[in-house]
Order: C-alpha cells, then structure tokens, then sequence
RNA sequence: GCCCCCGUAGCUCAGUGGAUAGAGCACAGGUCUCCGGAACCUGGGGCGCAAGUUCGAUUCUUGCCGGGGGCACCA
C-alpha cells in the first residue's frame, strides 16, 4: 500500500537532506488549523535552523524552491516564521481515493516487519460474582486493544486468569448454601445477589458440605460470567485456572528456574525471590513459611508458562488498584531470563459509580448486565474506551439512561447507515464506487473529508502502538463530522456522473472505514437505524 | 515517606514540541422544495501555580498546590 503522506513528505524530506550535506531529516506533515495555510504543513525548516544556523525563513524558501514537482502539489509556499505549506491538486486526492477504496474494510490494517504474537490478559475476575461494570472495562479496553493489535498484523490470543479454589471460593460456595438453607452468608462471605440466584437453580442438598456447594456453584458462576462477557462481544480464547499451575509443577519447575538462575533465596523459615535487584521496591515471597505458596508463586509460574507457549510480549490488563503489580510482574520475568520490556501492563484508571467507589460492601455495585440492559451493547462498549485509559470514569446509571440518546455512538453509527444508505439507493439507479478515473476537482468539504480518510492508517496504527484504543473513538467522531458535513453541502448522488462517481466513492470509503473502526472497539455497524 | 494516574470551556473529555488549543453536553439563535433532521450552521467562554529546556511548551524536566489509586509471608 502507498502512503498517501508519505509521497508528500518524501519529496521535502529529499530536499532538506541535500540542503543538510545528506543528512536524513524527519518531515512530519500536519494538518493546519487554519484553511489558508494549505492543505498540510510542515516546521522541518524552523528545526533544522539550528543546525544549519540560518534563517527557517531561507531555509524553507530553498527547501520550497527545490521541491519537484510530481504532480501531487498545486502549490508550495512559505509562510509565517518558516512553515512550508502544502497546496495539493486534484490528483493526489484522486490517488488517495483509489488507494482507500482498493483496500475496503482492510484500509488501514498493518503488516508489520516485527510480527508478534501477544498474549492479552484481560478481566480474571474470580468466580465468586457477576462481572462489574470495572471488570466490563477491563473487557471492553483489553478486547479492543486485542483488536487493534490483530488488524496492526500482529498474532493474538485473549485469555482469563482465574482462581476456583481457596479461601474466597469457600466462602463464595458457603454463602450460596447459606441461602439456600434461608440464612444470612458468613462472615466475609458474599452478601450480593449472585448467591441467592445460584442457590435456587443448584440441586445440592442444604446439608450437603460447603465444598459440594463450592464445586456445583463454580461452574455455573462461570456461566453467568461467559455470558456477560458474550453479551459484551468478548470472546475469551483460553480459559486458564491457577490450580493448573499448582497441579501440573508449573510452581515446581518455574521456582527451579529461578532458583537455577541464582535468584531465589531462604530467609526466616520462607522462600524468597530476590526482585529488588530488577527494579521491584523489595524481593518478595514465593513460599511462605508454612510451606504455602503465594499467589506471587503461581504468578511466575504463569509468567513462565505464557512465555513457554511461544508469545513474545504479555499485556496484562490491570487496573490502577494493581498498579503496584507491574514493577514485581516484569522482576520476576527477568529472574526466569526473559526481557522485562515483553511484560507489558496498561493500566486504565479506577471506575466509580456516581462518583463513589463500588464495592459489595457499600452495596453500590453495578454489573456489565446492567449496563447493558440500561443502555444496551453499542453504547455500552463504545462508553467504556471513550476516554483515556489513563482517566478515571464515573458510570451513573440513571444519567445514563436519561441521555441515552446523546451517546456519541449513534451520531458514528448514524453516518454508517447514512453511507450505506446512498449507496443502496446509488445501486438500484444503477451507479456505484469506481476505481478511479475522476476528473472532478473535490471541494472544500470533499478534501477535508478524504484527508480525514487518509489519516486513519496512522491513528490505527498509533491506537495499537499506544494500547489507546480511545483514540479510535475520537477518530470515528470526526470522520463522522465530515461525512455529514460533506452530505448536507454536497449532493453525493450528482447528475454529472464524472462527480457522482467521485462521491460515491469516497461515501463507499467512509462507510467501510467507519465499519472497520467500529469494529476495533466492539460495537456493530448498521446498514440501517 | 515512596510509587502510578489526573488537573484544558459551566459539565464530561480529546489534543505526547508548531501558526488563531478542539468536540459532545448545557445555554442562545439560525438552516429543510433536495441523497436519512439521530443532520448542518452561528455565538459566548479554557490549558492549576511557578521556574527551567527550546526559535517555539497544553505537550518535555523540576518544585508546589489540588483530586484519585497503591505500597502483604491476602487472594
């Protein structure tokens, strides 16, 4: 695929080394505010006035002057304290066009020279509750970052850590009998909905012990978390227990590693990994002096095992309660050998409900199901990679209903169904998109519109580079704006054909990009509203 | 005390070195003979404070102020 930008900057970045003695020079392009400063900009003379002490003015004048012509530039000038601006001509619109409609939904999608294949550890939320509307982010982030990772070209798999034995999972199997017998849970136990529900759909005898009720209860806890997580549009690839580790030596053999590599050491009766000297705050404890594992023993068991089955970088989505995590996560991969850097956490922020924070005990929890069934899945995945990972995000159910409509989601949505509809309506007269061959010079509107267009490889590119999936979002929004913008000044369907087939084009462009989008963070694209 | 995130318009937030800082909501007022009005247009208003780096800082560095989250031989 050509890069559009690329071929614009390539031949500045040419005229700048020769005036550098040959040395490369960066040309990033931009896109100016201000219409009269040309279709795009550049401020390499203003960078390289430094190093060439002269004037950016002069350099630009000669960086504009050597510039030759192929076709794509209807005008170069400088302007203001050295900015090169660009003009472009009909042709290069024309280019970038056919360039995006020969790609259709794949416009954008990478192939990168490093493939990697990733492993996306996403929610891991124990079985002892419905997923949370904070689990739902955990989802709804690391899904559309696994997304966005895979169109960038990458391999990736999407799996859930989970823990269905110990303490926690006693007292989740204990209060579900509670309930079934009539009684409040116990001490610690779990006072929310779930384990009544579950109790009155297990057929286990009230006397039965509370390990019979934990291992009928497990298995149908998951069923309530799968279909959540259904419903949400993530589809988890690999399940993976903790207990496995245990069970299989994966603990054994990963501590032997370690112990191999001379990193691990006894102190006070418990068994130590020594993290500190790989940037952790303190070295940490792998089996306890009662001969009990920790959980941070399976965690390098786990580390161990990910790496083993082949993936070369692990993300664990994490939110910022785990923050502490990442430091002793990447210590313990450099105490097994590996590189700290393939041990990746993007942390999003905490969720609050109505401005506090959720808990069971507060009572004020919110479940993904709820969510959804308040505003329904498109908004509700669009919702929750809105904002930056790195913002906190208040959920406020009430609200959330009330405004339902505003929810920017449809007006993304609205352009799609927009789209598809002129071009149905395009069909049945017997038109459609072209390859190319135009010879009609695109309007205001139509240039700012392709030149949205001819952005999106680079946001993708940078949405999954950045594990930033919002700004995809922000990306759907605009595109949106100058499609609609673009309807309501211009008739797409024109009596010339020569436009019309323009148009239509670029309205083929928009709806396929807008449906690729879309579908990076999880939410459908309707032919129809 | 140490670590992470945030502070941008009345509200919720985009914007990781460029020219006059954007969007949605809210508020005020406009646009329909026409491809989908869930649309479009106009208006008011903002980078927490202070130094530093730079030709240029909302953006990078440091300090301070304010808010949130962490600092287990818990899971």
């Amino acid at each position: 695929m050509t890069d559009l930008i690329a071929r614009l900057s390539a031949p500045i970045a040419g005229a700048a080394a020769a005036l550098a003695d040959g040395v490369p020079v960066d040309v990033a392009l931009e896109r100016p505010a201000d219409a009269e400063h040309g279709d795009y900009a550049t401020s390499v003379a203003l960078r390289l006035a430094p190093m060439l002490r002269r004037s950016p003015r002069s350099i630009a004048e000669d960086i504009a002057a050597r510039i030759s012509d192929g076709g794509d530039y209807a005008g170069v000038e400088v302007a203001g304290a050295g900015f090169v601006n660009l003009h472009l001509s009909p042709h290069w619109y024309h280019d970038a066009v056919a360039e995006a409609a020969a790609a259709g939904t794949r416009y954008g999608a990478g192939a990168p020279a490093a493939r990697r294949n990733i492993l996306v550890e996403l929610v891991s939320a124990n079985p002892t509750g419905d997923i949370t509307v904070a689990s739902a982010r955990n989802g709804a982030y690391g899904d559309a970052v696994a997304r966005l990772v895979a169109f960038a070209g990458h391999d990736v798999v999407r799996e859930y850590y989970f823990n269905d034995q110990g303490g926690q999972i006693d007292k989740f199997g204990a209060s579900v009998r509670a309930r079934r017998r009539g009684e409040e849970p116990p001490e610690g136990g779990y006072p929310g909905a779930e384990p009544s529900a579950l109790a009155t759909q297990l057929d286990v005898d009230p006397d039965a012990s509370v390990e019979e009720w934990t291992a009928a209860a497990v298995p149908l806890m998951f069923a309530r978390i799968k279909a959540s997580l259904a419903r949400l549009r993530i589809d988890v690839d690999i399940w993976f227990s903790e207990r496995e580790l245990h069970s299989s030596g994966a603990v054994d053999r990963a501590l032997a590693r370690a112990r191999a590599a001379g990193h691990v050491y006894d102190r006070d009766g418990a068994t130590w990994l020594a993290t500190a000297q790989f940037g952790d705050d303190k070295d940490r404890v792998l089996i306890k002096a009662d001969g009990v594992p920790t959980y941070f023993a399976a965690d390098i068991a786990y580390i161990e095992h990910k790496f083993a089955r082949g993936h070369d970088r692990l993300l664990y989505i994490l939110g910022a309660d785990h923050h502490g995590y990442v430091a002793r996560l990447q210590a313990a991969a450099a105490c097994l050998g590996h590189d700290p850097a393939a041990v990746e956490v993007p942390i999003y922020q905490m969720v609050t409900v109505s401005g506090e924070r959720m808990g069971k005990r507060r009572g004020n929890v919110v479940t993904a199901d709820e969510l959804i069934d308040a505003i329904g899945v498109d908004a509700a995945r669009f919702f929750l990679v809105q904002r930056s990972h790195d913002q906190t995000m208040d959920i406020d159910l009430d609200l959330a209903v009330r405004t339902e409509r505003e929810n920017p989601v449809y007006y993304v949505q609205y352009a799609h169904a927009r789209a598809r509809s002129i071009l149905r309506r395009a069909a049945e007269e017997g038109t459609g998109p072209t390859a190319g061959g135009w010879a009609h010079a695109p309007e205001r509107q139509e240039r700012e519109l392709v030149k949205r267009l001819v952005e999106w490889p680079q946001v993708a590119r940078e949405a999954a580079d950045r594990r930033a999936p919002h700004r995809v979002v922000a990306y759907l929004s605009q595109l949106a704006a100058d499609f609609h913008v673009f309807h309501h000044d211009l008739r797409v369907l024109h009596d010339d054909a020569d436009v019309r087939a323009f148009r239509l084009t670029v309205t083929g462009c928009v709806g396929d990009t807008i449906g690729t989008a879309l579908d990076l963070i999880g939410v459908e694209a309707p032919d129809a509203m």
